[in-house]
DNA sequence: TTGGGAGTTGTTCAA
DNA sequence: GTTGAACAACTCCCA
């Protein structure tokens, strides 16, 4: 579905009073939300200032979206914070945040009517997520159906999906597949654009929002259509009405990374890229650590990213405004390792997202029919996984990530590729797809186009093919934090074996380990595979699996040139046949 | 068409 | 502690 198609203008052009709603759904935040400006605008465009002009934002919490329909408690807690800090922002400049629970299909339809909704906007999702594209194009019937205007702007990357695909000629074929030739695209676009990324949109002011408007209406209604009364949020939400299993004392020993919400998106961003230029101006990724104990080496902003509390483009200028006021000895690092090079891997990944479910809609997040994944004859083990995903693989160094990701709803880069190769070709070669709908569940950041991304990339399964290069799951950590500082924090059954052992404690005499209080086996598990063994098992097998899609593509190829040859000898016959 | 170069983030061992 | 080569060799892009 491209964006030009997701608008839809009403034919009562001389309509009035002006009743436009803004529909949140990611892009959960005040600034640079051209979506909700343009809404506000509506209200604006009348000739004179109508005093019956009115306008909703409103959110819907809907069981099968994909910031809800996997969801840890911790996860759901930040989009709660989020939808909080909404609330009380739109409520400082006069409004408030309607939240309704249901299929929006369902609960629009009855809100346009309750209201008498005119004009509807929401940021456009471009990356061909199966339900949200059904979604959208459903409500988008209705809305004509209903003769409401409705308009879906791309706010969530800095260049529109459009944008890209209009540079390769529409042509899925030449969709960039790697991050060098995707560079050289967007180059083509920052030139086309004046050279520029465009500006952030104001924040709207008070003055935009209808005086008059009375937003405790609805609250003592006996039987409000499916609008919550009871904001401000976090409230309980029941089990049938999302679900799934969130209860808050779900989070209680949990100790989530940030926290939701625009508020502290922008406290973030100030408290890490405002206030350390220097640092900003020669970041590099792959030199952050991911040893930190205490507070990330990164900036922390991807949560905030992933649910729109800050937009790309106000990150972007952000960076650009840090590499300015940095002193002119600093080294200045380029992308992809830098900061703004983090931010054009977050394009790309959403454009080859876009590329894949265009060419197979709903094919990004699986192996079979997927354009840019390769197949490979994964095993099917639920123990394994299950012990994967609870930490007890018997490798402190990956269940320590593990035990991290389930507490703070986060871990560095660099664990989430240990992790990963563990689950995969590293180790218990067990499918990327399973990999990866745990880290959606558990990740505050979790985002549709970047999860399968980075689990295709890991897994060897499409954009890096060096199966060759496999993390060790004692070696990799082992460099960079000798005395296990780390695992210490996260697995405390573990904190007083001698540094000697911390990373493979199954090598410690019986004596050690009753020294250390901790019995392996027992408190803490033996490895579950032998990694010297099996990493080079699997990277046998990834060799057979390459040499097979090889043949395939011989064989597509072949097929294909036959049938060339057969459609340019067919009007031949035809004449022929005459 | 083809060959060389590049690819955000491997490991191990010797000098 | 640091650096570089060997390991065995991947694919994609571009000239």
């Amino acid at each position: 579905m491209t964006t030009s198609t997701m608008s839809y203008t009403s034919t009562n052009k001389g309509a009035a009073p002006i009743v436009s709603m803004h529909w949140f759904r990611k892009g959960l935040r005040l600034s640079d939300n051209p979506a909700l400006s343009q809404s506000l605008d509506y209200l604006s465009s009348t000739s004179e200032k109508n005093n019956l002009n009115r306008f909703y934002a409103v959110y819907i919490l809907d069981g099968d979206t994909y910031q809800l329909r996997n969801t840890s408690p911790l996860r759901a807690q930040f989009l709660c914070d989020a939808l909080q800090d909404l609330d009380q922002n739109l409520q400082s400049l006069g409004s408030r945040l309607y939240v309704a629970t249901g299929n929006p299909t369902e609960v629009l339809p009855q809100l346009w009517s309750q209201w008498n909704v005119t004009h509807v906007t929401c940021e456009a999702d471009e990356t061909g997520e199966p339900y949200a594209t059904k979604r959208d194009s459903d409500v988008l019937q209705l809305a004509k159906h209903h003769d409401i205007n409705f308009h879906a702007i791309p706010t969530e990357t800095l260049f529109s999906m459009n944008t890209y695909m209009e540079l390769v000629g529409n042509n899925t074929q030449k969709v960039p597949g790697t991050m060098s030739a995707f560079q050289s695209l967007i180059g083509v676009a920052q030139r086309k654009n004046s050279n520029n990324i465009t500006l952030p949109v104001e924040t709207p002011i008070s003055t935009q929002f209808p005086k008059t408007q009375n937003h405790d209406e609805y609250k003592n209604e006996m039987n409000p259509p499916k609008v919550p009364t009871d904001l401000p949020w976090p409230r309980d939400i029941s089990k049938d009405e999302l679900n799934l299993i969130w209860n808050k004392s779900d989070c209680k020993n949990l100790t989530p990374l940030v926290k939701g919400g625009e508020t502290a998106a922008f406290n973030q961003l100030t408290s890490t890229i405002g206030s350390n230029p220097a640092w900003v101006a020669s970041f590099q990724k792959p030199k952050t650590s991911c040893t930190s104990i205490e507070k990330p080496s990164t900036t922390g902003l991807s949560p905030y990213l992933s649910l729109g509390c800050v937009s790309p483009r106000t990150v972007w200028y952000a960076v650009s405004d840090a590499i300015g006021s940095a002193p002119a000895s600093t080294p200045k690092s380029k992308p992809p390792v830098s900061l703004h090079g983090q931010l054009l891997w977050r394009e790309f990944n959403n454009l080859i997202a876009h590329t894949a479910n265009r060419e197979c809609p709903g094919s990004w997040e699986q192996m079979e029919n997927n354009k840019y994944c390769r197949e490979v004859p994964w095993s099917n083990d639920p123990e394994l996984l299950q012990a994967w995903k609870e930490g007890r693989t018997g490798y402190p160094w990956i269940d320590a990530c593990m035990v991290q990701l389930k507490t703070q709803g986060w871990i560095h880069h660099l664990g989430r590729h240990a992790v990963a190769c563990f689950l995969t070709r590293g180790d218990l070669w067990q499918s990327w797809e399973e990999g990866a709908a745990h880290f959606e569940s558990q990740l505050l950041d979790a985002d549709y186009a970047l999860n399968s991304f980075n689990w295709l990339w890991l897994s060897c399964s499409g954009f890096f093919y060096q199966y060759f290069r496999c993390y060790g799951p004692v070696s990799f950590q082992k460099k960079n934090d000798k005395s296990g500082q780390y695992i210490r924090k996260w697995l405390p059954q573990l904190k007083k074996l001698p540094d000697k052992y911390i990373y493979e404690p199954w090598k410690a005499p019986i004596a050690v380990q009753k020294a250390s209080g901790v019995i392996i086996g027992k408190d803490y598990p033996k490895p579950i595979v032998d990694h010297a063994y099996v990493s080079k098992e699997n990277m046998g097998k990834m060799s057979l699996a390459y040499d097979i899609h090889k043949e395939k593509l011989n064989a597509e190829k072949k097929s294909k040139k036959k049938k060339m040859i057969s459609s340019k000898a067919a009007p031949s016959r035809k004449r022929v046949k005459k």
